[in-house]
RNA sequence: GGCGGAGUAGCCAAGUGGUAAGGCAAUGGUUUGCAAAACCGUCAUUCGAGGGUUCGAUUCCCUCCUCCGCCUCCA
């Protein structure tokens, strides 16, 4: 928490439109703390991507997307960022799916991190700054357990494995409060487990680096250690080391990597390079999808083509995704997307409205949120993304009886909110547009016409026809409009 | 078992020590040849259950019930 506002030179001229910074729950301190760039200029954040072993699901985007509610609201706010947010293409189930589907790992997790990142583009995700990939850093990753073996951190065991000695860091549990978790970290020394594959002193250290092992095919590198593979805790903390240094603003991720993973990065990175690390944690909790958790075998494992295919919109899926607190499981189902189609169309149609009633000279010039206040007021206080979404809808409902300048103004604001929730509302349908099948618009014309000579009969017959085959006709005072179903 | 989180109308979901945002669905009316669409309305005396503190609690405290996450390289 900073005393002192910088002075932000990029901001819109004529006022801030940050007059207070924004509020955010810190994990590690357990309370909400302001956020400003501890370097005065950008604010530095990092994010644990995803595992390219196949299509991500809604749950991870669920913390992607909040992840972008979070960057979009800050630069909307005249706050630089710097994102970085890594793929994970190196780890056990990589090397283990990439032998099944007979390809090398490049092309395996290459195919994937393209499929994310289509999925990403999809959903209005912006790109991080930097997505650094673990294969191509793993000069910095010996580095750094180098320095770890150096400090006394870390051992090499007998099979070429390198772990981190979680007694020498008195630090370590403070994230996940280990102390007040029953788990007698640290003095195991003969308990090991059947499953415990490679050797170490405690059962509680987590390894560094893998010695190299006859499943892991062609995927090994060469070390200090010998031949073998990095362990996916380093992996983060040796590309926040290359890209953030040793303090930064924050670091992001779902609930479930507080621990061990979050843990262990700030092990390794506080015992290898001193400073901070971290200096604000964000996490968001997992959804839900009909009360309970998102499974294969419940069949309700849902990726965003799974979506598609069954009708909803990419945008439909965000609006779902930021319609809960990040800090509250969020209960997923089918029947909420389809109320987010009708809720965007229905922001859409506001939009419209007070497109129409807006001055057009003075949108480019108005600064702030007019009856948008509220809503933009809540995305800074702990990202209240659900409170936002209402004060869009209750702004638009004060901002209907704006005319002119008043209406610009109002307009910009609500579009400042929608930005920085990175929604983008679907064009109103155009009746007979250049994408309507000609098929379709002859059996429309044809009906129209029956309607017009009063051929009731007809005239549904034919709009039973349309709706049997995917088109929704709605009649106006003198013509009518085609949506397709 | 330990730690953390959640239970608010049919569904999704904000919020507050002073009497419950918003969206979807539903429903009444206007309109319509009838629908749809559109427009104007209605829609939680109540916030998992029971105690306690308080002038007053859904909001604070205690107990209980239910659900979820982590404690195994899952966002």
């Amino acid at each position: 928490m900073l005393e002192k506002q910088p002075d932000f030179p990029w901001r819109a001229g004529g006022g801030s439109l940050n007059n207070r910074a924004m509020l955010l729950f810190d994990t590690l301190t357990r309370t909400e703390r302001n956020l400003r760039p501890m370097d005065g200029t950008s604010l530095r954040f990092y994010c644990c991507g995803p595992t390219v072993y196949g299509p991500a699901h809604i749950g991870n985007f669920r913390t992607f997307v909040l992840q972008d509610v979070f960057r979009r609201t800050l630069e909307t706010g005249g706050i630089r960022t710097l994102h970085v947010r890594n793929i994970t293409d190196v780890d056990d189930k990589t090397i283990r799916d990439s032998q099944a589907a007979g390809k090398t790992l490049t092309d395996f997790t290459r195919g994937w991190t393209e499929k994310f990142h289509a999925d990403c583009a999809s959903l209005g995700l912006l790109a991080p700054h930097i997505e650094p990939g673990a294969v191509e850093h793993i000069p910095q990753q010996i580095a750094m357990i180098e320095a770890l073996v150096g400090k006394g951190n870390a051992y090499a065991s007998d099979d070429g494995s390198v772990y981190f000695r979680i007694s020498s860091f008195p630090g370590y549990g403070r994230l996940s409060r280990l102390d007040e978790r029953e788990l007698d970290l640290g003095k195991t020394q003969n308990a090991r487990s059947s499953s415990d594959e490679y050797e170490k002193d405690s059962l509680s250290d987590f390894v560094l680096w893998k010695g190299r092992r006859p499943e892991d095919g062609e995927n090994f590198w060469p070390s200090p250690w010998g031949e073998g593979r990095p362990g996916w805790h380093l992996e983060c903390s040796a590309m926040i080391q290359e890209y953030l240094g040793d303090s930064f603003d924050l670091h992001s991720g779902g609930v479930d990597l507080v621990f061990p993973h979050h843990e262990n990065e700030i092990a390794q990175s506080q015992c290898a390079c001193g400073g901070h690390f971290a200096a604000h944690w964000f996490h968001i909790t997992h959804l839900l999808v009909d009360g309970g958790k998102m499974s294969k075998s419940l069949g309700n494992m849902f990726t965003l083509a799974d979506l598609t295919a069954k009708g909803h919109t990419a945008m439909e899926t965000r609006y779902v995704l930021i319609g809960a607190h990040y800090r509250k499981p969020l209960n997923f189902t089918l029947d909420s997307l389809s109320g987010a189609r009708e809720a965007l169309a229905k922001l859409a149609k506001g939009a419209r409205q007070l497109a129409a009633n807006a001055d057009p000279d003075a949108v480019l010039t108005s600064v702030g949120f007019g009856p948008f206040q509220a809503a933009w007021d809540s995305l800074n206080n702990d990202l209240n993304t659900p409170g936002a979404l209402g004060g869009l809808f209750t702004g638009l409902r004060e901002a209907a009886a704006l005319k002119g300048a008043e209406a610009s103004a109002a307009l910009a604001g609500f579009n400042r909110v929608l930005r920085a929730l990175g929604l983008t509302l679907p064009e109103e349908v155009s009746p007979l547009a250049a994408d309507v099948p000609d098929a379709i618009r002859e059996l429309a014309e044809g009906r129209w016409q029956a309607r017009l000579s009063k051929n009731w009969a007809e005239s549904d017959r034919l709009r039973d026809e349309l709706a049997a085959v995917g088109w929704q006709v709605k009649d106006g005072k003198e013509d009518y409009t085609l949506t397709p179903i």
